[in-house]
DNA sequence: CCGCTGAAGAATTTATTGATCATTCAGGCG
DNA sequence: CGCCTGAATGATCAATAAATTCTTCAGCGG
C-alpha cells in the first residue's frame, strides 16, 4: 500500500519536473516512465490518463493554498482583513508559481477546459474558508448579517474570478494587480459591513 | 466627402453580413469587394486593414449600447437601479448577439487580441456613464462621498469583468450569468452605500 | 489629375502526409 | 498468480508543400 503510494509520488514527482519546465503538451508519458525507470504502460496502474497527472498537481498546489487559506481563515486578524489576506495569498503564489515557471499557466488552461469539475471542486472548497471568516465577521459584528454565506462567499468569488490566473485573463503586472485586487476588495468589505439587500427585480 | 463615408458603410455592411455569418476568419477582402462591386485593392481607400473593419463593427455595437448607457445614466431612477440597468443591459445584448451569431465571439477575441488598446478604449468610454451615476447618487445621498469617481468605476469594472464577453469567460446560461450578476451588485452596491475605506497596507 | 483596377509579393492558412503520442492489453517474468 | 513490459492501435501532432489571402502599388480610364 505505501508501496504504491511511493511509486504514485515518485511519478507525480518526475512529471511535475518535466511539465514545469517543458510544459503539458510537450512532456510525454513515455518520458516520464523513463525518469521513473519503469515502462509508460506501468504509470496507467497509478494515474488512469495524463490528465489525472496534471489533475494531481494541481490538486498539490491548492493543498498548499488551502492550508494557508485555513491558517488565515482561524486567525484572529479582523475578518476583513483575513478576506484581503486569502485573496492577496492567492494572487501572490498563483502569479509566482507562473511567473517562475511560464508553463503552469498551459496546466491550468488544459484543466479549465478538460477537467471543469475540478475547477468547480477548488471554489467550493475555498468557499468553506471564506464562510468561516464571514460568519466571524457577522458574529464579531464587523459584517451586517447574511442570508446564505456560502452564496455570499460564491458572489466574492464570482467578483475576484479576475485575479484567480491573473496571466490568463490580462497582462497586468502584479502591483498592478495587487492595487486592482485592494480596490475591489475595498468595495466588497465596505458592501459586507453595510449588510447586502438583494433587490427583487431589474427591468429597463 | 458624403460619397466617400457611403462607401465606406457599404464595404461595412458587407463586411458585417459575411462576419457574422462565416466568421472573421473565414471572410476574405475579395469577397466583401465582390459584395460591394469593388476590387479588393479599392477597400483599402476606405479601411486600412481587415482589422480595422473588425474594429469599425465592434465600434458600431458599442455605439449603439453607449446610447442606452447615456440614456439609463440621465434617467431619475434610483442610482442603484441605474447602476444595475447598465450592466444588465450590456450583459443582455452582449449575450444575445453572441447567441444569434456566435461568430460574433471570434470577433471579439481577435479585437481582444489583436486591439488591446482599443477595448480599453471602450471601458474608458463606459466609465463616463458611471461616473455620472456615481456622481449623481453621492449627491442624492444614496452613495457616500467617493475621493476618485473614475477610480471606483474602475474597480467595478474589474469586478464585473466576467459579464462582459459571457461565452469567453465561462459556459453559464443567461440566468445564471444574471444572477451572479446581481449578486455581486448587490454587494457593489451595499458598498457604495456605505461608503469605501481605502485600506493601507495588506500583508500576511 | 482622381479613383479605381488587377497583378505582384509577403504572409497566412489549409491539406496532406508522416511521425509521435496516449492508451490498451496479451503475454512474460519472478 | 500478480506485477510489469513492450508491441499494437487509434488519435493527435508536426512538417512540408500548395493554395489562399491580405496588402501594396504601378498604371489605366474617365
Amino acid at each position: 500500500m505505501s508501496d504504491k503510494s511511493k511509486t504514485r509520488e515518485q511519478i507525480l514527482d518526475a512529471a511535475m519536473n518535466r511539465i514545469k519546465h517543458y510544459g503539458y503538451g510537450k512532456t510525454t508519458m513515455s518520458e516520464i516512465a523513463r525518469d521513473c525507470d519503469m515502462s509508460a504502460g506501468n504509470i496507467y496502474r497509478f494515474f488512469a490518463s495524463k490528465l489525472d497527472i496534471a489533475e494531481a498537481m494541481a490538486r498539490k498546489f491548492n493543498s498548499d493554498l488551502y492550508q494557508t487559506y485555513s491558517e488565515i481563515s482561524r486567525s484572529d486578524a479582523p475578518p476583513a482583513q483575513r478576506l484581503r489576506q486569502v485573496f492577496h495569498y492567492g494572487l501572490d503564489q498563483t502569479f509566482d508559481a507562473i511567473e517562475r515557471e511560464a508553463k503552469i499557466l498551459e496546466v491550468a488552461e488544459v484543466l479549465g477546459e478538460e477537467r471543469p469539475l475540478f475547477m468547480n471542486e477548488g471554489l467550493a472548497q475555498e468557499r468553506i474558508y471564506l464562510c468561516t471568516i464571514l460568519e466571524d465577521g457577522i458574529e464579531r459584528g464587523d459584517f451586517a448579517p447574511i442570508a446564505d454565506c456560502n452564496y455570499t462567499a460564491e458572489m466574492i468569488q464570482s467578483a475576484l474570478m479576475k485575479y484567480r490566473f491573473p496571466q490568463l485573463f490580462s497582462r497586468l503586472t502584479l502591483p498592478k494587480l495587487r492595487r486592482e485586487l485592494n480596490g475591489v476588495l475595498d468595495i466588497i468589505i465596505a458592501g459586507l459591513a453595510k449588510g447586502i439587500e438583494k433587490t427583487p427585480e431589474t427591468e429597463h
